[in-house]
DNA sequence: AACTCGTATGCTCAAATGTGCAAATGCGCC
DNA sequence: GGCGCATTTGCACATTTGAGCATACGAGTT
């Protein structure tokens, strides 16, 4: 079998594309912004602080489904959240999600 | 039912979360970036245009696979092509991809 | 200790997704 | 026209995902 590009593009393409744990790890990261769910929590609490009950009265989503899509960005470090009392309260962990997201809109040119 | 934040926060939560049309076309964009054989392929055309034997054959993925995601890609305004005789070159459609898969990586500081 | 409210978990179901074989298409060449 | 190669498409299958009900848990209040 021939190769179509000649062999020096190919070495360079081979030296740069990232290990397989970066790639994992990057597509990873942005399946958990890939649902309209979680992109909708992630804005609101890129504006304020929340918990459960308000974000998903706000936002108008079934309160499990909030609870379970929480759970997910946790586990993908994109929230963290504080417990007072018996209210626990959501927020962005690292506010560099939202450079992402305006990557993100950049590029659809929204 | 008692608001848990103050109206005034809640009223600028809600002011500034964006319309569903906008978290629909974001979500759907970002699971566009959401699969490691698709990151892989940016990744690769990122570096240069290539048709899709030669990018299944480098990246080590199925051939009909990389089609398969490649039509996906194309969907989503990522990725263009251009034929050439017999042979399809792929490339970004956009440079602006980059950004965001930069921002991606700022964020998990990888 | 019983009750209430905020939140998390287990489970089930439907829908979406990724993959690759088999077959079809498109294009150049003899 | 027939052949070969690059690519796409249709289909089937296994897997993953998102949703929400029912239920459990955890912390404050009485």
């Amino acid at each position: 079998m021939e190769n179509l590009i000649d062999n020096d593009s190919e070495e360079t393409v081979v030296r740069y594309i990232p290990r397989n744990a970066t790639l994992y790890a990057l597509s990873e990261f942005f399946s958990a912004c890939s649902d309209v769910t979680r992109t909708k929590i992630i804005c609101a609490l890129a504006i304020s602080e929340m918990c459960v009950t308000d974000l998903s009265r706000i936002l108008e989503i079934n309160q499990t489904t909030c609870s379970h899509q929480l759970r997910l960005l946790r586990a993908a470090d994109i929230v963290k959240q504080r417990r007072d009392g018996k209210i626990i309260y959501y927020s962005l962990k690292n506010r560099k999600i939202e450079d992402v997201l305006l990557a993100g809109v950049e590029f659809l040119d929204l």
